[in-house]
DNA sequence: AGGCTTGTCTACCATTTGGGAGAGATTTTG
DNA sequence: CAAAATCTCTCCCAAATGGTAGACAAGCCT
């Protein structure tokens, strides 16, 4: 039963990586958390960025199979579009913590960033050639669509993700509220992206 | 002269905190950027918690009177979010950390993000209820206000902080970018929020 | 002048940090 | 069975962390 350990340093790592932030989680919290100690961590890992480094690859290809599952039998035009944010949001009600990962590492910047973004990058690229093409066809209002994306990016991360900003609005993170929040999100992205043709 | 040594901490911890984050800025970090002791910062704040809460306070009394400036001879709808925005993103051109800092201060959570909300809920509330009032009259459309806020916030706050994403998208973060950004997320609100009746 | 206040400093301190060295137990392999 | 590999541990460490104590100089007040 190789990894089984390594698997559960990753399954913490992931978790307090993606809630308390990568140097706010030191090496003795994370052992801690699974009940061994710091030097079992620096067995199966040779440093704590190493620790990082494999919580980002493996966090990015769930991700990954995440969206193409979503794409799977989806349809076209805003069908996809639908498809692909109901993907992010069942995620996000499952394993929040991945999206909360996706924010970190964002922040972090290189190394880390690159990582994830290499691996998510041919996803991004699919992402902005249909849109470009659905704008080319009239289906969607013209826009930049790289920036088009990084305003979905920002909009789905930030309704999973910030929490305090949602208290803050007198939106209690629960749920079902997540439910109601991806409606919203999906009406508000159909009226910002789609021509009059229902 | 009194408060220039306090300034010029406040003026480097929001630029450290806002870029790095927090937990990753020590003060001995902060005091070198200074060519001062550490001590002296602890002088002046007793705890590095207390710096934080200055900075917080500081800055986002400087967001709100930079809304409050935006907002001054605008018009109305339409014309009020665009001012908004276009105040927004000069903020970003001029004091880029400050943006950071929100984008920071959201994630540390409370009591952090309690004190910066505590200063702003004023204008977030005047903000919701501004759009349900354009909403009530037909002249934008029917959204969760609140949720559309927090998309607006999560949009402007990711245009202009998250370099990384940025970066993988291929736009390079220069002034002349942020600009053509600018123009780029007004187009998008516009279609996004406005009915057709130009 | 002489004492208080203000501001910056040096000298420490306890704790925590990421990590090295290697012992000891168990399993695998020849 | 013995040797080698695998895994987790204890013991240690140098550097960095946030913070305390108090020396020392400069200015202010009477």
């Amino acid at each position: 039963m190789t990894g089984a350990t390594s698997d559960r340093i990753l399954d913490a790592a992931l978790e307090l990586f993606g809630t308390r932030g990568y140097e706010a989680t030191s090496l003795d919290t994370l052992a801690k958390q699974l009940n061994i100690r710091k030097q079992t961590v620096l067995y199966w890992f040779p440093t704590k960025e190493a620790v990082l480094g494999a919580v980002i690859e493996r966090s990015a290809n769930e991700l990954a199979e995440a969206f193409e599952a979503g794409l799977e039998g989806a349809g076209e035009g805003w069908a996809k579009v639908e498809a692909v944010v109901r993907a992010v949001f069942r995620l996000a009600a499952r394993r929040p913590e991945l999206l909360g990962l996706v924010r970190e590492v964002a922040r972090l910047g290189p190394p880390a960033a690159t990582k994830m973004i290499g691996v998510l990058d041919p996803l991004v690229q699919r992402a902005s050639s249909f849109l470009e093409a659905e704008m080319d066809a009239g289906r969607m209002r013209r826009h930049n669509p790289r920036l088009l994306l990084l305003a979905i990016y920002s909009t789905v991360i930030g309704m999973v993700t910030e929490v305090e900003v949602l208290r803050a609005l007198g939106e209690e993170p629960s749920a079902r509220s997540l439910v109601r929040r991806r409606a919203d999100v999906l009406e508000l992205l159909r009226s910002a992206l789609m021509t009059e043709e229902a």
